[in-house]
DNA sequence: ATTAGGG
DNA sequence: CCCTAAT
């Protein structure tokens, strides 16, 4: 269906990201301020979703509001909008979110729905905005119930049938010059229209909405996502809403005390929470000052909020354990967000492909600034759905703010440590012969740079500490944005590694006004497939300057994280023929099964190498071993080493399998073994017999 | 903490 | 290589 080519973000073409620097949350929010509004860019685990509970993912529910009537009350303070209207109605809340028209390059999709997070978001903002009338405040409170409660609520069953159920990504509308388009918007009867104008308001909308074609209840992706890039003073908060209740998960966290206190108010929120949206007569049960009290409430808590938004925000964050510890290791971690896996496997795996000649990529630099190209384009920069698979993060509790916010920055450094890259989009297809000059590749200065846009990749996954260790931290600078992407081109190309995540960058011609009707060409690309994932690793590596460092967090990249384990935990360490030697080596004496000893044995001094990597290295070997030469891919093992894989694995096989008998046998007539091989084997006695080879 | 097996 | 269940 239409929408879904134009919208949908195939999972399956997503390439992995090593699951170190997997991140849930938006690194480009955090780049910028709107880290504080936004914590929620984040997906979730289905898988995980019965454990939580329905006051987790209310309280959540609840911390969107807040997150979003907070800073809209705040802002309708400085300035007061008047044109909302009263007399609401909660059915066009409720209906209007589910069906609306999507506008998409002056061709109108069938009516899909979206998200109701987002659209009684936008609903919400546009009434929290009105502050006249003795009764707004109750009327807002009341809305905000309304809008709690419609968020809570199940989706639409037509709708979700429409999109087949798996509705994965919705972006919410981002706020370009810090005017949000909600503002001065009333929704009664006009939603459909707030919702367009939300929808795409500033040309910054782009594929919006991503759909997982897998099945319905496996790998959910669904979190919103509209990075604001472009510089705002004071930008007002963009709201991502899972679409289901259940979708988040909150752990402990440091402000206990704020925690509980959003329990409770979540708790009334849910005692007055009808099962359904809510009817007019609903609405008038509302206005009653018992919802007052929550929603004023509201502001007492923004402060804490802003504590509360730091810490999700810092939960959702994943640093895996693994053969390397966290840096913060204590019993009570925070685990706060699960995510479904994001990406697909099959994408991980592909090798590297064809290095792109320095040479010729120079030469092609040379050419694009011959063509004076790039000071003809002048562009703004616009993120949107950076997704980043998780990443995880424990801390103590004791851990200090400070220290919380270098485990974040670290996680982020590692997280694009390995260099991104740029890749180029004309028609939505992908440039990838960097040796051409723009004009070859069909792009002129002045016709069809709308058609233009830009992805960003992940860079090598490869060697990340040298990398964190040679360059600066690698800052995305909005600022800097034309430069450093027409500096990027004359970057040499190294490429090797493989693409974790694609991030999609729409391009903006006008700098002064980025809400132009240019529409974002990123969103009429098909997603790329693997073949241009593979492809896509010719793209050139870009070295971002730091000129905005404000943007980012305050936190400072400390040196010591350079040579972090963070850094280099949970990158991809190919086994040499050597190691896969000792691993045979060590196999044949040892058996499967004692991995650990094996561990000991033949990699004690490599701590990279764990015993499940042994293990999984093995079971890969003897996968190797068993299939033809000619399907082998990667670094060809020497065929005499997968022979003794397949002999020891046959050998220890069988061991196992006698030792499986006696066990049983010993337990079936109660005799106790005196004899038993482990203990042999245990002392390294036994082994592959060599004569067996 | 290890191991085994699925993804 | 990751994740998880089972030990």
């Amino acid at each position: 269906m239409v929408f879904k080519k134009r919208f949908a973000f195939n999972v399956h073409d997503v390439p992995r990201a090593p699951r170190s620097m997997r991140v849930l949350f938006d690194p480009v929010d955090v780049l910028t301020r709107s880290i504080k509004y936004n914590p929620f860019g984040l997906a979730v685990d289905l898988k995980s979703q019965s454990k939580w509970t329905v006051e987790e993912s209310q309280f959540c529910a609840f911390e969107m509001l807040a997150s979003l009537a907070g800073k809209l009350l705040q802002e309708s303070e400085s300035s007061a909008s008047s044109n909302a209207s009263e007399g609401h109605e909660c059915d066009s809340i409720g209906k209007n979110c589910f069906k609306q028209e999507i506008q998409y390059e002056d061709k109108p999709l069938k009516p899909k729905c979206f998200e109701q997070g987002r659209c009684e978001a936008s609903v919400a903002a546009s009434e929290l905005t009105t502050e006249n009338g003795g009764d707004s405040k109750d009327f807002r409170c009341a809305e905000n119930n309304a809008i709690l409660e419609c968020t809570l609520t199940k989706m639409d069953p037509a709708c979700s049938e429409e999109i087949n159920g798996d509705l994965k990504y919705g972006s919410f509308p981002g706020n370009v010059d810090g005017h949000s388009p909600y503002f001065g918007e009333s929704y009664n009867g006009k939603t459909e229209n707030a919702f367009k104008q939300e929808r795409d308001p500033t040309g910054l909308e782009t594929q919006a909405l991503n759909i997982s074609n897998k099945g319905p209840s496996k790998d959910p992706v669904k979190f919103d996502r509209v990075v604001k890039l472009l510089s705002r003073r004071d930008p007002v908060p963009s709201v991502p809403f899972t679409r289901r209740r259940n979708d988040i998960k909150l752990g402990s966290r440091d402000d206990e005390e704020n925690f509980s206190r959003f329990k409770r108010l979540s708790k009334r929120f849910k005692a007055s929470r009808p099962p359904t949206c809510i009817g007019d007569r609903r609405i008038r049960k509302l206005l009653t000052s018992k919802y007052w009290k929550v929603a004023t409430k509201l502001e007492d808590f923004e402060h804490s909020r802003f504590v509360s938004s730091y810490f999700l925000l810092i939960f959702v964050f994943h640093i895996f354990q693994g053969g390397k510890r966290p840096l913060y290791r204590k019993r009570k971690t925070y685990t706060l967000y699960k995510q479904r896996k994001i990406f697909d496997r099959k994408s991980v795996t592909s090798s590297p492909g064809k290095d792109m000649n320095g040479d010729k990529c120079s030469t092609a630099a040379m050419s694009d600034r011959a063509c004076g190209i790039s000071s003809v384009f002048t562009v703004k920069f616009s993120i949107k759905s950076f997704r980043i698979p998780e990443l995880y993060i424990e801390v103590p509790e004791t851990a200090t703010v400070g220290s919380l916010k270098r485990t974040v920055m670290e996680a982020v450094t590692a997280l694009i440590g390995g260099g991104i890259r740029v890749g180029l989009l004309l028609q939505g297809k992908k440039v990838r012969d960097d040796s051409r000059t723009l004009s070859q590749a069909g792009i002129s200065c002045d016709d069809n740079l709308d058609a233009l846009g830009f992805t960003l990749e992940p860079g090598p996954a490869k060697a990340p500490t040298t990398m964190c260790s040679e360059e600066p931290p690698l800052l995305l600078s909005y600022d800097a944005a034309p430069q450093n992407l027409t500096s990027s081109l004359a970057t040499p190309a190294v490429n090797t590694g493989i693409p974790n995540c694609t991030l999609n960058l729409p391009l903006l011609t006008n700098s002064e006004n980025p809400a132009t009707d240019h529409e974002p060409v990123s969103s009429k690309t098909d997603m790329p497939t693997d073949q241009s994932l593979l492809e896509s690793r010719a793209l050139v590596p870009v070295p971002v300057p730091a000129t905005n460092v404000e943007a980012l967090t305050a936190v400072t990249v400390n040196q010591k994280f350079q040579k972090s384990e963070l850094a280099q935990c949970r990158i991809w360490r190919p086994f040499s023929i050597s190691e896969v030697e000792a691993l045979v080596q060590a196999v044949e004496e040892i058996g499967t099964g004692r991995w650990r000893d094996v561990k000991l044995r033949a990699f004690d001094s490599t701590d990279h190498r764990t015993y499940v990597n042994l293990k999984d290295k093995w079971k890969t070997l003897v996968h190797t071993a068993k299939i033809s030469p000619q399907q082998r891919r990667g670094d060809p093992v020497p065929q005499e080493l997968l022979d003794r894989v397949l002999v020891a694995h046959a050998y220890w096989a069988q061991h196992q399998a006698k030792k499986q008998q006696s066990k049983h046998h010993h337990h079936r007539h109660g005799t106790p073994s005196i004899t038993d091989t482990t203990e042999a084997d245990r002392k390294g006695v036994a082994r592959v017999p060599i004569g067996t080879m």
